[in-house]
DNA sequence: TCATTAAATTGTT
DNA sequence: AACAATTTAATGA
């Protein structure tokens, strides 16, 4: 794993296309925008690199530009349970930097990613003065809670193949992580990290989706056939 | 641009 | 965990 490095002192300054990737910033009027749009950072994180940790002080409301990255916590055993991934177009963080926490997950880099950081204090004048940034942010939390409950339900399920595709369905999210689209770039390893099943289970449990029509395996990647049906796969009304 | 080689990823046992 | 097959990326003429 990385060094205790947090990527904060290699942050620089976003490109014109990684800018135009924040999918918020479409919701700001145009003097919203000139207000915080500046102060948007950028750091290119390794594979293993900490986004963030566990009890440190909430410093950015961060977001993926490209890659993908995975969000887990330790329990009292001192294993790290991962949650979720977080794949392009995914902003996470807002109830803690809306309360001016500490970090309640560590977020890891399990590939190779842009991460896009919004500073504390522009996130919150964004939500003393933006009603368009208020809209998103709502939207992203009932997004998300609609996923807290989808969770709960995979971690009853064993049968591997449901697992992955409700995993699945949620890195597709349209709304939570735009930037993903029809092709999620995701290797079956790094899957397999995200669901917590091996490799070779991860890549029969692919091909039985694909034999459903649900996906399309593709090199270093996945294409959604029809995230609906990969939603309710398993379901006994399916 | 193309051919060769190395590296990454997938399929299978 | 190991191995073979396949795909992509990198290299250099």
């Amino acid at each position: 794993m990385a060094p205790d490095l947090t990527l904060h002192q290699r942050r620089r300054a976003p490109t014109p296309s990684e800018l135009a990737s924040v999918p918020w910033l479409g919701h700001l009027t145009a003097s919203e925008r000139a207000e915080v749009q500046g102060a948007i950072t950028v750091s290119d994180a390794l594979p293993g690199d900490h986004v963030c940790r566990v009890g440190r002080a909430a410093t950015y409301w961060f977001g993926v530009v490209e890659g993908l990255l995975k969000m887990s916590a330790d329990n009292e055993q001192g294993n790290s349970m991962t949650f979720t991934g977080v794949p392009s177009g995914g902003w996470f963080g807002e109830g803690t930097v809306m309360k001016r926490e500490t970090y309640r997950y560590n977020i890891q880099a399990l590939r190779a990613s842009v991460v896009a950081g919004l500073p504390v204090h522009h996130f919150h004048w964004l939500l003393d003065h933006s009603i368009g940034f208020n809209r998103f942010v709502m939207n992203q939390l009932n997004e998300r809670l609609g996923q807290f409950i989808a969770a709960r339900e995979i971690d009853r399920l064993n049968n591997p193949e449901i697992r992955v595709a409700r995993s699945l369905a949620i890195l597709f999210n349209p709304v939570l992580y735009p930037g993903v689209g029809e092709i999620l770039r995701i290797t079956q390893q790094e899957l397999a990290y995200l669901v917590g099943l091996s490799r070779q289970r991860v890549n029969m449990a692919l091909n039985t989706l694909q034999a459903e029509q649900l996906i399309r395996t593709e090199y270093g990647g996945l294409r959604v056939l029809d995230l609906a049906r990969l939603r309710r796969f398993g379901l006994p009304n399916a």
